[in-house]
DNA sequence: ATCCAAATGTGAAACAAATTCATATTATTC
DNA sequence: GAATAATATGAATTTGTTTCACATTTGGAT
């Protein structure tokens, strides 16, 4: 048996407009196609669907219970096709975000918040576990948009800057290192460096400062949150290296000492990864624009 | 946009086999063809629906989409086929049963009672509505039984006999007819009978009595429910003809006389009438098999 | 009854759509 | 950078739908 929606709408019709050529009339096609349809159908379920003993031709007691589920199934095709018009008019779609930089949920919370209000009917969501390679992903279409500090030139992707950020030093007050106004590479050879748990090359301080200089830091410590690293930097455990906005609660604080790294000033820019067809959905614009102006505010607050 | 089953069978089918080739297999068409379906359904979407950077291919964010709607709407067509498959076999239906006279509830109630735990899947209803022209109604499909005492030879109508009953004059002890042994119809001319309110011809007493000798009664009353007729006749306000079965009750209270009607004893036998087509249905066939046997056995006890 | 009008059915032809075949193109893997 | 696996494409074919023209059936009116 062989039930196709064609049939659904036509038992359905068929039930509305109490007769089969009414029927023809409302679905647009002949009296005699609608003719030929009912008999298909019910010889492939093998069973009259009709009275034709009357006319206009009713349903049987099993047309009815067709009946019963054309009204069960066709509104749920309908409501798919409504929300893929939606789709379509960019009203709707999805926003699934990777970071490769730890640091970020910081800013990225209130941005997402802001824009969920803004685009209730876009599915967002954070996935933190590929955080190592995004960008295949992103090609993948299993994420829409990877947050990432160092654009790769790559077919089909373009790199929409957000906002530039300096990474900083932070150690505890009691750190010997207090006393200096700048930290530079050589400084970190007798301490214990905190970080995130990712590889080297997605470290600001080992890609921008100690790589370069030839220097291992004394002991080094994977941390997964920023809130802990915070802590243990705060009782003197280690020192690390974090994006400004991160810091912006510990430069008033008299535990912390945050210092600028040098000689150079280090400047980093963050960057919204998306597929280039992307780039242009309503939604995905606003995202990028709501990504440039919020977390410039954050770091002035 | 035209989405058929065939393409929600399609984005299931790839998804589950995860690959175009493998989903044509399981759908036992050429790789081809489906390549083909799909490029007609995107085209009709008006989007992407897969992913096609990557080999094998796999859902673009609005195929996931369209994926959750084929896995809400294909159950529920696997559903609807399978309630055919059912009523084909004949372990499901209707039986929607038109009752022409009224004191059948008496036995159909315990009769139904008995069906519907051996038949739980067949859809059960009396439709007490249309006593008037019930025959017409199951012509058209309306109904599927009419419990009837007149025969009528109808094309594709069926008269399936049950049981034989007796019409039974019933009236107050307090009477002075108690003192008759039988009840004849001249006994009516100054009696109030009570009966259901039917067209005559529908009443075993003016059909098989009263209308044959010319008699009519000194006053009547038309009563809805036997159990009120029963109240009326016990406080002497009427005398009424009732179906034995309905007496059974009566006969042991010492307030109620019945009295066989005379001078011939009258038989009359109820029928189940139905299509011709469904009385070989095994459900029809085990109703009318409880139709014959259980109503005898409550006359007996 | 008998006829009329309305409603539905039927068969052949026209039309439209889906499928196949053969082959090209494009990813992925080693 | 072959070799392989997966998907795409175009023309031909097959299958399925629709139309046209007319037949049949039903319900109602005379």
């Amino acid at each position: 048996m062989y039930v196709e929606l064609r049939h659904l709408r036509t038992i359905r019709a068929i039930h509305q407009a109490g007769g089969l050529a009414r029927a023809a009339d409302m679905l647009n096609m002949t009296q005699s196609a609608l003719s030929h349809q009912v008999a298909g159908l019910e010889d492939q379920v093998g069973m009259e669907l009709f009275v034709r003993r009357s006319k206009p031709m009713t349903l049987s007691a099993a047309g009815i219970r067709m009946l019963r589920a054309a009204e069960r199934i066709l509104p749920e095709i309908t409501a798919l096709e409504e929300e893929f018009r939606a789709l379509k008019s960019g009203k709707t779609g999805r926003l699934h975000i990777a970071i490769e930089c730890h640091a970020c949920f910081d800013w990225l919370f209130p941005v997402l918040e802001l824009f969920r209000h803004a685009w209730p009917e876009v599915d967002v969501d954070i996935r933190a576990g590929l955080a190592f390679d995004a960008l295949p992903a992103l090609n993948r279409e299993e994420v829409d948009l990877v947050i990432s500090s160092d654009p790769v030139p790559l077919q089909g992707i373009t790199f929409n800057p957000l906002f530039d950020y300096h990474p900083i030093f932070v150690a505890s007050a009691q750190n010997p290192l207090a006393e200096k106004a700048m930290i530079s590479a050589e400084d970190f050879r007798d301490q214990t460096l905190l970080h995130y748990p990712v590889p080297r090359d997605k470290l600001d301080v080992f890609t921008e400062l100690l790589a370069p200089a030839k220097v291992e830091p004394r002991a080094q410590r994977a941390v997964e949150l920023t809130a802990v690293i915070l802590m243990l930097v705060g009782s003197n455990r280690g020192v690390a290296v974090l994006p400004d906005w991160v810091l912006r609660d510990v430069k008033s604080n008299a535990d912390y000492i945050t210092r600028p790294l040098g000689p150079g000033v280090i400047t980093k820019r963050l960057y919204a990864a998306t597929r280039t067809e992307d780039a242009a959905k309503p939604y995905v614009a606003h995202f990028l624009k709501l990504g440039r102006s919020e977390p410039v505010k954050l770091q002035r607050s």
